[in-house]
DNA sequence: GAGTGTGAAGTAATTCACAGCG
DNA sequence: CGCTGTGAATTACTTCACACTC
Protein backbone atom coordinates (compact mmCIF):
# COMPACT_ATOMS: atom_id res chain seq x y z
CA UNK A 1 0.00 0.00 0.00
CA UNK A 2 1.71 2.73 -1.26
CA UNK A 3 2.17 5.84 0.96
CA UNK A 4 1.39 9.79 -0.62
CA UNK A 5 4.68 12.13 -0.83
CA UNK A 6 2.73 14.93 -0.08
CA UNK A 7 -0.20 15.89 1.57
CA UNK A 8 -2.96 15.00 -0.38
CA UNK A 9 -5.98 16.95 -1.11
CA UNK A 10 -9.90 15.61 -0.46
CA UNK A 11 -10.66 16.33 -4.04
CA UNK A 12 -7.84 14.43 -5.49
CA UNK A 13 -8.84 11.05 -3.25
CA UNK A 14 -12.56 11.95 -4.56
CA UNK A 15 -11.37 11.21 -8.12
CA UNK A 16 -8.89 8.19 -7.42
CA UNK A 17 -12.25 6.88 -6.43
CA UNK A 18 -13.91 7.96 -9.50
CA UNK A 19 -10.56 6.69 -11.78
CA UNK A 20 -11.28 3.26 -9.42
CA UNK A 21 -15.18 3.39 -11.02
CA UNK A 22 -13.74 3.57 -14.42
CA UNK A 23 -11.04 1.24 -14.23
CA UNK A 24 -13.35 -1.32 -12.82
CA UNK A 25 -15.67 -0.86 -16.15
CA UNK A 26 -12.54 -1.09 -17.81
CA UNK A 27 -11.92 -4.02 -17.00
CA UNK A 28 -15.10 -5.93 -17.67
CA UNK A 29 -15.01 -4.49 -21.00
CA UNK A 30 -11.71 -6.18 -20.77
CA UNK A 31 -9.44 -3.53 -21.77
CA UNK A 32 -6.12 -4.30 -20.67
CA UNK A 33 -4.43 -1.09 -20.83
CA UNK A 34 -5.70 2.56 -20.84
CA UNK A 35 -4.05 5.98 -21.04
CA UNK A 36 -4.60 9.04 -18.86
CA UNK A 37 -6.11 10.69 -21.29
CA UNK A 38 -8.43 7.85 -21.83
CA UNK A 39 -9.08 7.75 -18.19
CA UNK A 40 -9.53 11.68 -17.98
CA UNK A 41 -12.54 11.48 -20.45
CA UNK A 42 -14.13 8.57 -18.47
CA UNK A 43 -13.83 10.22 -15.70
CA UNK A 44 -14.85 13.66 -16.49
CA UNK A 45 -11.59 15.46 -16.39
CA UNK A 46 -8.05 16.36 -17.99
CA UNK A 47 -5.06 13.94 -18.74
CA UNK A 48 -2.25 15.80 -16.59
CA UNK A 49 -4.99 15.82 -13.84
CA UNK A 50 -5.00 12.10 -13.73
CA UNK A 51 -1.34 12.18 -14.25
CA UNK A 52 -0.54 14.41 -11.30
CA UNK A 53 -3.21 12.39 -8.94
CA UNK A 54 -1.47 9.00 -9.88
CA UNK A 55 1.92 10.30 -9.32
CA UNK A 56 0.89 11.61 -5.68
CA UNK A 57 1.08 8.06 -4.58
CA UNK A 58 3.98 6.49 -7.29
CA UNK A 59 4.60 5.74 -10.91
CA UNK A 60 2.26 3.54 -12.25
CA UNK A 61 2.33 3.72 -15.89
CA UNK A 62 4.84 2.87 -18.54
CA UNK A 63 5.65 5.62 -21.19
CA UNK A 64 4.14 5.22 -24.56
CA UNK A 65 1.79 3.04 -23.66
CA UNK A 66 -0.40 4.09 -20.51
CA UNK A 67 -1.66 2.05 -17.34
CA UNK A 68 -2.10 -1.34 -16.70
CA UNK A 69 -5.63 -1.90 -16.31
CA UNK A 70 -6.35 -4.28 -13.38
CA UNK A 71 -2.86 -3.60 -11.49
CA UNK A 72 -3.86 0.22 -10.99
CA UNK A 73 -7.49 -1.45 -9.88
CA UNK A 74 -5.19 -3.20 -7.48
CA UNK A 75 -3.49 0.21 -6.58
CA UNK A 76 -6.17 2.41 -5.78
CA UNK A 77 -7.76 -0.01 -4.23
CA UNK A 78 -4.95 -0.37 -1.70
CA UNK A 79 -4.60 3.47 -1.45
CA UNK A 80 -8.36 3.74 -0.92
CA UNK A 81 -8.15 1.77 1.97
CA UNK A 82 -9.92 -1.22 0.70
CA UNK A 83 -7.71 -4.04 0.78
CA UNK A 84 -8.64 -4.03 4.86
CA UNK A 85 -12.52 -5.32 6.28
CA UNK A 86 -14.58 -2.42 7.18
CA UNK A 87 -16.97 -3.27 9.68
CA UNK A 88 -19.93 -0.91 9.02
CA UNK A 89 -23.26 0.02 11.51
CA UNK A 90 -26.01 1.64 10.12
CA UNK A 91 -28.04 3.78 12.31
CA UNK A 92 -32.04 3.80 10.94
CA UNK A 93 -33.80 1.49 9.25
CA UNK A 94 -35.45 3.23 6.59
CA UNK A 95 -35.94 3.54 3.25
CA UNK A 96 -32.76 5.16 2.97
CA UNK A 97 -31.11 2.88 5.32
CA UNK A 98 -32.41 -0.37 3.42
CA UNK A 99 -31.63 0.95 0.38
CA UNK A 100 -27.68 1.71 1.43
CA UNK A 101 -27.81 -1.80 3.29
CA UNK A 102 -28.68 -3.32 0.23
CA UNK A 103 -26.68 -1.49 -2.33
CA UNK A 104 -24.65 -3.77 -3.65
CA UNK A 105 -21.18 -1.74 -4.19
CA UNK A 106 -20.47 -1.13 -0.79
CA UNK A 107 -20.58 -5.24 -0.13
CA UNK A 108 -18.42 -6.33 -3.64
CA UNK A 109 -16.03 -3.43 -1.34
CA UNK A 110 -15.60 -5.60 1.12
CA UNK A 111 -17.74 -3.29 3.65
CA UNK A 112 -19.53 -5.51 6.02
CA UNK A 113 -22.72 -4.49 7.85
CA UNK A 114 -22.62 -6.33 11.35
CA UNK A 115 -25.29 -4.28 12.94
CA UNK A 116 -28.54 -2.33 12.25
CA UNK A 117 -30.23 0.18 14.97
CA UNK A 118 -33.72 1.73 14.65
CA UNK A 119 -35.93 3.45 17.22
CA UNK A 120 -39.07 2.62 15.97
CA UNK A 121 -40.78 -0.42 18.22
CA UNK A 122 -42.32 -2.00 15.15
CA UNK A 123 -38.86 -2.71 13.47
CA UNK A 124 -36.58 -3.78 16.48
CA UNK A 125 -36.24 -7.38 16.33
CA UNK A 126 -37.23 -8.17 12.55
CA UNK A 127 -34.31 -9.00 10.76
CA UNK A 128 -32.40 -7.79 7.34
CA UNK A 129 -30.32 -10.35 5.86
CA UNK A 130 -30.55 -12.26 8.94
CA UNK A 131 -29.39 -9.22 11.03
CA UNK A 132 -31.68 -8.49 13.62
CA UNK A 133 -32.85 -5.06 13.83
CA UNK A 134 -30.89 -3.53 17.57
CA UNK A 135 -33.09 -0.60 19.66
CA UNK A 136 -31.08 2.63 18.95
CA UNK A 137 -31.48 3.15 22.69
CA UNK A 138 -28.36 0.14 23.10
CA UNK A 139 -26.48 1.73 20.94
CA UNK A 140 -23.36 2.60 22.84
CA UNK A 141 -23.13 -0.72 24.53
CA UNK A 142 -23.82 -2.69 21.66
CA UNK A 143 -21.23 -0.90 20.05
CA UNK A 144 -18.70 -1.07 23.19
CA UNK A 145 -19.23 -5.17 23.10
CA UNK A 146 -18.94 -5.58 19.10
CA UNK A 147 -16.61 -2.56 17.73
CA UNK A 148 -16.99 -1.17 13.91
CA UNK A 149 -15.39 1.09 12.57
CA UNK A 150 -17.83 3.21 10.57
CA UNK A 151 -21.22 4.12 11.37
CA UNK A 152 -23.61 4.98 8.27
CA UNK A 153 -26.67 7.59 9.66
CA UNK A 154 -30.22 7.77 8.08
CA UNK A 155 -32.45 8.90 11.08
CA UNK A 156 -34.02 11.94 11.11
CA UNK A 157 -32.86 15.32 12.00
CA UNK A 158 -33.84 15.07 15.39
CA UNK A 159 -31.87 12.21 16.44
CA UNK A 160 -28.68 12.74 14.85
CA UNK A 161 -26.54 14.27 16.61
CA UNK A 162 -27.70 12.53 20.27
CA UNK A 163 -27.04 8.99 17.98
CA UNK A 164 -23.54 10.64 16.45
CA UNK A 165 -22.34 11.46 20.67
CA UNK A 166 -23.29 7.65 21.63
CA UNK A 167 -21.59 6.33 18.56
CA UNK A 168 -18.23 8.06 19.48
CA UNK A 169 -18.31 7.26 23.04
CA UNK A 170 -18.80 3.86 22.29
CA UNK A 171 -14.83 4.37 19.89
CA UNK A 172 -16.60 4.91 16.10
CA UNK A 173 -13.88 5.97 13.95
CA UNK A 174 -15.48 7.15 10.88
CA UNK A 175 -19.53 8.58 10.10
CA UNK A 176 -21.05 8.72 6.93
CA UNK A 177 -23.62 11.13 7.55
CA UNK A 178 -27.11 10.91 5.11
CA UNK A 179 -29.14 12.79 7.65
CA UNK A 180 -30.60 16.16 7.07
CA UNK A 181 -28.83 17.92 9.63
CA UNK A 182 -25.36 19.70 9.97
CA UNK A 183 -23.42 17.08 13.15
CA UNK A 184 -20.51 17.69 15.30
CA UNK A 185 -17.87 15.13 15.94
CA UNK A 186 -14.89 15.97 17.80
CA UNK A 187 -11.56 15.67 16.50
CA UNK A 188 -9.68 12.69 15.64
CA UNK A 189 -13.00 11.00 14.18
CA UNK A 190 -14.08 11.40 10.36
CA UNK A 191 -16.92 12.61 9.38
CA UNK A 192 -18.77 12.93 5.44
CA UNK A 193 -21.88 14.06 4.92
CA UNK A 194 -24.25 13.14 2.09
CA UNK A 195 -26.24 16.16 1.56
CA UNK A 196 -29.10 15.39 -0.92
CA UNK A 197 -30.80 19.02 -0.69
CA UNK A 198 -26.87 20.44 -1.83
CA UNK A 199 -26.96 18.20 -4.36
CA UNK A 200 -30.24 19.37 -5.91
CA UNK A 201 -29.40 22.85 -4.69
CA UNK A 202 -26.56 22.79 -6.93
CA UNK A 203 -28.18 21.91 -9.54
CA UNK A 204 -31.24 24.78 -9.58
CA UNK A 205 -28.59 27.14 -8.60
CA UNK A 206 -26.88 26.53 -12.16
CA UNK A 207 -29.89 25.81 -13.80
CA UNK A 208 -31.34 28.94 -13.04
CA UNK A 209 -28.23 30.92 -13.62
CA UNK A 210 -28.62 29.30 -16.90
CA UNK A 211 -32.10 31.05 -17.39
CA UNK A 212 -30.82 34.50 -16.10
CA UNK A 213 -28.45 34.44 -18.77
CA UNK A 214 -30.27 33.57 -21.49
CA UNK A 215 -32.48 35.68 -21.01
CA UNK A 216 -29.78 38.47 -20.91
CA UNK A 217 -29.11 37.20 -24.74
CA UNK A 218 -32.85 37.60 -25.39
CA UNK A 219 -33.29 41.05 -24.23
CA UNK A 220 -29.94 41.89 -26.00
CA UNK A 221 -31.21 40.58 -29.35
CA UNK A 222 -34.22 42.01 -29.10
CA UNK B 1 -33.21 37.21 -6.78
CA UNK B 2 -30.22 38.70 -6.10
CA UNK B 3 -27.77 37.60 -8.85
CA UNK B 4 -24.15 37.78 -8.23
CA UNK B 5 -20.98 40.00 -9.05
CA UNK B 6 -18.82 37.70 -9.72
CA UNK B 7 -18.92 34.27 -11.17
CA UNK B 8 -19.15 31.94 -8.12
CA UNK B 9 -17.13 28.97 -7.37
CA UNK B 10 -19.11 24.82 -6.83
CA UNK B 11 -18.12 24.98 -3.36
CA UNK B 12 -19.19 28.33 -2.39
CA UNK B 13 -22.94 27.15 -3.60
CA UNK B 14 -22.56 24.09 -2.11
CA UNK B 15 -22.30 26.09 1.40
CA UNK B 16 -24.77 28.51 0.76
CA UNK B 17 -27.33 25.35 0.98
CA UNK B 18 -25.53 24.38 3.96
CA UNK B 19 -26.14 27.77 5.56
CA UNK B 20 -29.81 27.28 4.26
CA UNK B 21 -30.26 23.93 6.27
CA UNK B 22 -28.60 25.41 9.33
CA UNK B 23 -30.78 29.01 9.01
CA UNK B 24 -34.16 26.51 8.94
CA UNK B 25 -33.18 24.92 12.15
CA UNK B 26 -32.16 28.46 13.83
CA UNK B 27 -35.87 29.42 12.87
CA UNK B 28 -36.94 26.61 14.21
CA UNK B 29 -35.26 27.48 17.40
CA UNK B 30 -36.65 30.45 17.12
CA UNK B 31 -33.71 32.46 16.70
CA UNK B 32 -33.83 35.85 15.17
CA UNK B 33 -30.39 36.98 14.35
CA UNK B 34 -27.59 35.37 13.70
CA UNK B 35 -23.82 36.56 13.47
CA UNK B 36 -21.46 35.05 10.84
CA UNK B 37 -19.50 33.26 13.60
CA UNK B 38 -22.37 31.06 15.12
CA UNK B 39 -23.68 30.49 11.53
CA UNK B 40 -20.14 29.03 10.86
CA UNK B 41 -20.09 26.59 14.20
CA UNK B 42 -23.18 25.40 13.32
CA UNK B 43 -22.08 24.87 9.53
CA UNK B 44 -18.66 23.68 10.07
CA UNK B 45 -16.47 26.84 8.29
CA UNK B 46 -15.51 30.30 9.31
CA UNK B 47 -17.09 33.52 9.66
CA UNK B 48 -15.16 35.16 7.30
CA UNK B 49 -16.02 32.03 4.69
CA UNK B 50 -19.52 33.06 5.84
CA UNK B 51 -19.51 36.74 4.79
CA UNK B 52 -17.17 36.04 1.48
CA UNK B 53 -20.12 33.66 0.67
CA UNK B 54 -23.15 36.07 1.53
CA UNK B 55 -21.24 39.22 0.14
CA UNK B 56 -21.26 37.97 -3.47
CA UNK B 57 -25.03 38.00 -3.55
CA UNK B 58 -25.71 40.84 -1.96
CA UNK B 59 -25.14 43.19 1.85
CA UNK B 60 -27.61 41.16 3.92
CA UNK B 61 -26.32 42.01 7.33
CA UNK B 62 -26.48 44.74 10.17
CA UNK B 63 -23.14 45.16 11.22
CA UNK B 64 -23.05 45.04 15.14
CA UNK B 65 -25.79 42.85 15.22
CA UNK B 66 -25.74 40.38 12.40
CA UNK B 67 -27.76 38.61 10.47
CA UNK B 68 -31.54 38.72 10.72
CA UNK B 69 -32.68 34.63 10.29
CA UNK B 70 -35.79 34.18 8.47
CA UNK B 71 -35.02 36.82 5.41
CA UNK B 72 -31.45 35.57 4.76
CA UNK B 73 -33.70 32.20 4.33
CA UNK B 74 -35.26 33.70 1.81
CA UNK B 75 -32.51 35.47 0.64
CA UNK B 76 -30.70 31.70 -0.02
CA UNK B 77 -34.16 30.00 -1.07
CA UNK B 78 -34.00 32.16 -4.16
CA UNK B 79 -30.27 32.49 -4.75
CA UNK B 80 -30.70 29.14 -4.85
CA UNK B 81 -33.48 28.33 -7.24
CA UNK B 82 -36.11 27.63 -4.93
CA UNK B 83 -38.19 30.14 -5.71
CA UNK B 84 -39.45 27.95 -9.00
CA UNK B 85 -40.98 24.84 -8.80
CA UNK B 86 -38.98 22.27 -10.30
CA UNK B 87 -40.93 19.28 -11.69
CA UNK B 88 -38.29 15.69 -11.40
CA UNK B 89 -38.90 12.92 -13.04
CA UNK B 90 -37.66 9.89 -11.03
CA UNK B 91 -36.31 7.14 -13.14
CA UNK B 92 -35.35 3.89 -11.38
CA UNK B 93 -38.05 2.34 -8.83
CA UNK B 94 -35.92 0.37 -6.64
CA UNK B 95 -35.20 1.12 -3.07
CA UNK B 96 -33.05 4.24 -3.66
CA UNK B 97 -35.72 5.58 -5.78
CA UNK B 98 -38.07 4.75 -3.16
CA UNK B 99 -36.40 6.57 -0.39
CA UNK B 100 -35.72 9.70 -2.40
CA UNK B 101 -38.97 9.99 -3.75
CA UNK B 102 -40.36 9.54 -0.19
CA UNK B 103 -37.83 12.12 0.92
CA UNK B 104 -39.74 14.58 2.61
CA UNK B 105 -36.60 17.20 2.45
CA UNK B 106 -37.09 17.52 -1.20
CA UNK B 107 -40.77 18.40 -1.29
CA UNK B 108 -40.78 20.65 1.44
CA UNK B 109 -38.15 22.99 -0.96
CA UNK B 110 -41.01 22.67 -3.69
CA UNK B 111 -39.32 19.83 -5.66
CA UNK B 112 -42.54 18.05 -7.29
CA UNK B 113 -41.91 14.49 -8.47
CA UNK B 114 -44.43 14.07 -11.87
CA UNK B 115 -43.71 10.79 -13.39
CA UNK B 116 -41.43 7.49 -12.10
CA UNK B 117 -39.85 5.30 -14.33
CA UNK B 118 -38.64 1.56 -14.48
CA UNK B 119 -37.73 -1.05 -16.50
CA UNK B 120 -39.37 -4.02 -14.14
CA UNK B 121 -42.63 -5.47 -15.99
CA UNK B 122 -44.00 -6.06 -12.44
CA UNK B 123 -43.48 -2.33 -11.65
CA UNK B 124 -44.87 -0.77 -14.16
CA UNK B 125 -48.69 0.36 -13.84
CA UNK B 126 -48.02 -0.10 -10.02
CA UNK B 127 -48.59 2.88 -8.34
CA UNK B 128 -46.68 5.32 -5.93
CA UNK B 129 -48.45 8.40 -4.30
CA UNK B 130 -50.90 7.99 -7.24
CA UNK B 131 -48.24 8.48 -9.59
CA UNK B 132 -48.16 5.91 -11.86
CA UNK B 133 -44.95 3.75 -12.63
CA UNK B 134 -44.03 4.09 -17.22
CA UNK B 135 -41.97 1.56 -18.83
CA UNK B 136 -38.75 2.91 -19.39
CA UNK B 137 -39.28 2.34 -22.84
CA UNK B 138 -41.67 5.24 -23.34
CA UNK B 139 -39.54 7.59 -21.65
CA UNK B 140 -38.31 10.13 -23.90
CA UNK B 141 -42.31 10.18 -25.80
CA UNK B 142 -43.83 10.75 -21.87
CA UNK B 143 -41.50 13.65 -21.04
CA UNK B 144 -41.73 15.23 -24.64
CA UNK B 145 -45.40 15.29 -23.24
CA UNK B 146 -45.23 16.66 -20.28
CA UNK B 147 -41.57 17.74 -19.52
CA UNK B 148 -39.54 17.65 -16.38
CA UNK B 149 -36.71 20.18 -15.72
CA UNK B 150 -34.93 17.47 -13.74
CA UNK B 151 -34.29 13.88 -13.69
CA UNK B 152 -33.36 11.79 -10.78
CA UNK B 153 -31.47 8.93 -11.83
CA UNK B 154 -31.47 5.30 -9.78
CA UNK B 155 -31.00 2.58 -12.24
CA UNK B 156 -28.14 -0.14 -12.14
CA UNK B 157 -25.15 1.55 -14.02
CA UNK B 158 -25.52 -0.80 -17.32
CA UNK B 159 -29.12 1.52 -18.19
CA UNK B 160 -27.77 4.98 -17.17
CA UNK B 161 -26.26 6.25 -20.06
CA UNK B 162 -28.60 4.88 -22.54
CA UNK B 163 -32.23 6.49 -19.78
CA UNK B 164 -29.91 9.81 -19.79
CA UNK B 165 -29.39 9.84 -23.80
CA UNK B 166 -33.22 9.78 -23.80
CA UNK B 167 -34.16 12.32 -20.71
CA UNK B 168 -31.27 15.09 -23.32
CA UNK B 169 -33.27 13.83 -26.11
CA UNK B 170 -36.79 14.84 -24.34
CA UNK B 171 -35.08 17.95 -23.19
CA UNK B 172 -33.92 17.58 -19.94
CA UNK B 173 -32.20 20.75 -17.80
CA UNK B 174 -30.69 18.84 -15.16
CA UNK B 175 -29.82 15.70 -14.11
CA UNK B 176 -28.78 14.18 -10.80
CA UNK B 177 -27.04 11.05 -11.11
CA UNK B 178 -27.22 8.10 -8.32
CA UNK B 179 -26.48 5.33 -10.72
CA UNK B 180 -23.01 3.35 -10.38
CA UNK B 181 -21.06 4.94 -13.16
CA UNK B 182 -19.85 7.85 -14.57
CA UNK B 183 -22.70 9.63 -17.15
CA UNK B 184 -21.93 11.54 -20.05
CA UNK B 185 -24.33 14.57 -21.10
CA UNK B 186 -23.99 17.50 -23.33
CA UNK B 187 -22.73 20.88 -22.44
CA UNK B 188 -26.07 22.68 -21.73
CA UNK B 189 -27.06 20.10 -19.86
CA UNK B 190 -25.90 20.02 -16.29
CA UNK B 191 -25.30 16.55 -14.37
CA UNK B 192 -24.48 16.45 -10.97
CA UNK B 193 -23.59 12.75 -9.35
CA UNK B 194 -23.74 11.41 -5.98
CA UNK B 195 -21.02 8.71 -5.77
CA UNK B 196 -21.99 6.61 -3.25
CA UNK B 197 -18.59 4.77 -3.23
CA UNK B 198 -16.69 7.46 -3.08
CA UNK B 199 -17.81 9.16 -0.13
CA UNK B 200 -16.97 5.89 1.89
CA UNK B 201 -13.64 5.65 -0.25
CA UNK B 202 -12.59 9.57 1.21
CA UNK B 203 -13.65 8.25 4.45
CA UNK B 204 -11.29 4.55 4.63
CA UNK B 205 -8.78 6.81 2.92
CA UNK B 206 -8.51 9.28 5.92
CA UNK B 207 -8.95 6.47 8.69
CA UNK B 208 -6.47 4.67 6.90
CA UNK B 209 -4.01 7.33 7.02
CA UNK B 210 -4.85 8.23 10.07
CA UNK B 211 -3.82 4.40 11.34
CA UNK B 212 -0.93 4.53 9.54
CA UNK B 213 0.11 8.14 11.45
CA UNK B 214 -0.66 6.33 14.60
CA UNK B 215 1.68 3.00 13.97
CA UNK B 216 4.54 5.84 12.86
CA UNK B 217 3.90 7.57 16.07
CA UNK B 218 4.01 4.06 18.34
CA UNK B 219 7.05 2.95 16.21
CA UNK B 220 9.11 6.12 17.11
CA UNK B 221 8.08 5.93 20.79
CA UNK B 222 9.16 2.21 20.85
C1' DG C 1 -18.51 47.54 21.20
C1' DA C 2 -19.98 44.09 18.26
C1' DG C 3 -20.05 42.31 13.96
C1' DT C 4 -20.28 43.05 8.76
C1' DG C 5 -18.05 43.77 4.19
C1' DT C 6 -13.96 43.68 1.39
C1' DG C 7 -9.30 44.70 -0.84
C1' DA C 8 -4.86 42.59 -0.14
C1' DA C 9 -2.02 38.68 1.08
C1' DG C 10 -1.33 34.06 1.35
C1' DT C 11 -2.24 29.26 0.27
C1' DA C 12 -3.96 25.49 -2.40
C1' DA C 13 -5.27 23.39 -6.74
C1' DT C 14 -4.95 23.19 -11.61
C1' DT C 15 -2.79 23.78 -15.99
C1' DC C 16 1.27 24.49 -18.81
C1' DA C 17 5.45 23.09 -20.80
C1' DC C 18 8.65 19.95 -21.49
C1' DA C 19 12.18 16.52 -20.13
C1' DG C 20 12.58 11.60 -20.16
C1' DC C 21 11.54 6.82 -20.87
C1' DG C 22 9.77 2.51 -23.39
C1' DC D 1 6.92 8.62 -31.56
C1' DG D 2 3.56 8.16 -27.76
C1' DC D 3 2.60 8.92 -23.41
C1' DT D 4 4.12 9.46 -18.54
C1' DG D 5 5.94 12.26 -14.71
C1' DT D 6 6.89 16.71 -12.79
C1' DG D 7 8.89 21.47 -11.78
C1' DA D 8 7.15 26.09 -12.99
C1' DA D 9 3.41 29.26 -14.00
C1' DT D 10 -1.18 30.28 -13.42
C1' DT D 11 -5.55 30.44 -11.58
C1' DA D 12 -8.86 29.67 -7.88
C1' DC D 13 -9.87 29.73 -3.10
C1' DT D 14 -9.25 31.03 1.62
C1' DT D 15 -7.58 33.80 5.33
C1' DC D 16 -5.90 38.21 7.09
C1' DA D 17 -6.41 42.83 8.33
C1' DC D 18 -8.99 46.56 8.89
C1' DA D 19 -12.36 50.18 7.50
C1' DC D 20 -16.92 50.91 8.37
C1' DT D 21 -21.70 50.91 10.32
C1' DC D 22 -25.34 50.04 13.60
Amino acid sequence: MPSPSRKVSESAIRRLSIYLRVLERLEREEELTVSSQVLADRAGTTAVQVRKDLSLFGSFGKRGLGYAVEPLKKQLWAILGLSQRWKVALVGAGRMGAALFEYPHFRTRGFEFVAVFDSDPKKIGTRWSGLRIQSAKVLEDSLRENPVEIVILTVPGRSAQEVTDAAVRAGVLGILNFAPVEIKVPSGVRMNAVRLTVELEALTFALQMEAGRMLKVKRQRG
